[in-house]
DNA sequence: GTCTATATACTGATAGAC
DNA sequence: GTCTATCAGTATATAGAC
């Protein structure tokens, strides 16, 4: 049994590793060299865990899209009313410069080549879209939304506005227009629902 | 002069291919040999006429921000009220699965890393920004927003809806989410506008 | 399970003939 | 100005010892 124990340490040290190149340097730019040398591991074990790079990194992407999930269902999912949830999740403190651990992978063609890859990628989108329209369904019902407000057009909004918010901040060198993004859509949710009550 | 004029050819042959490259596989990511053979010129023309891919893509690279910067003031410039142009904006026609010739960049490590590159990308969105900015003003000055709408940090929401729009539907493999978000966003600005008549 | 050695193809760049 | 030949280095993967 302490051969599985040691596995288990490698395998993670392995995903861990891949984990945060993907993140760094994205998909195709991370080799199985670089993340042996990080991960203090030889190249058989990477072979013996895993079928290849791509196996490595379907696992790895999962593991930092449940974060990033979770991360999100954790800000949605506190108290206040729905749109200051919103808010909330808008301005979460991120790490702009480093962009999406998610978001990055769409602007990578060998992503999208990989079938597997570009599955955890849809899915990750499709259950933040789904969170968010939840929560922006509970503030048409409670009126803080005008009632012809659309929650599944805004949710795709919101997570536009971080992740264009991401690229933009990269492409300064500079968060300021992360924040001014997150701050336009603030102020144009709220004025939206000063207007909601009224009508 | 002969030599001049098939100069020029096969430099223009190589930019405008590299150009096609960079959209679609990004800089890191388009080799030389790649170039070359789309170009069907051979390895020693690409370093007679550039010092390397480095130089290469910055010729590339100034032609692509050139291109969607003009294409942004085109709509921008026409006629209606500046709300109006702005909506063109946001719902002008784009190759949404592609996703943007400019914005990509800022997801490679590389482009970051090159001092030339990066000063391409910042410049672009510095001049998008501006170009948005202005009309915003117009949109307060004519109380078409409210007088206290920012339109320094609502031209960086607008920026970001698109830039996020085009990772939304790469994630997808689909151009619906870049539609939803954009008409979020111009629901947003409406409301916005018709309040602001109201203040 | 882990390691080192090796294989094959590709990267970005240079050399030098024409 | 353009070409082919070549280089040292890296990418991804396999072989086989331990």
């Amino acid at each position: 049994m302490y051969s599985v124990t040691r596995s288990n340490d490698t395998r993670t040290a392995l995903i861990e590793t891949t984990k945060a190149l993907l993140w760094e340097r994205g998909y195709a730019a991370t080799s199985p060299r670089a993340i042996l040398e990080r991960a203090h591991v030889g190249q058989g074990s990477m072979y013996h865990h895993f079928s290849g790079k791509e196996e490595l990194a379907v696992a790895a992407f999962e593991r930092g899209a449940a974060g990033v999930l979770q991360r999100a269902r954790d800000v949605l999912a506190t108290d206040g009313t729905p749109l200051a949830r919103i808010s909330n999740y808008l301005m979460l403190q991120r790490e702009i410069l480093r962009g999406c651990p998610v978001g990055r992978m769409a602007g990578d063609a060998d992503v999208l080549a990989s079938a597997e890859l570009a599955a955890i990628l849809t899915a990750a989108f499709g259950q933040l879209r789904e969170l968010i329209v939840s929560v922006l369904q509970e503030a048409v019902d409670a009126e803080e939304l005008a009632h012809d407000a659309d929650p599944r057009d805004l949710a795709d909004t919101v997570l536009a506005v971080v992740q264009g918010g991401y690229v933009l901040a990269r492409a300064a060198g500079d968060v300021a227009p992360f924040e001014r993004a997150v701050r336009g859509a603030v102020s144009l949710l709220e004025v939206h629902s000063a207007d909601g009550a009224a009508r």
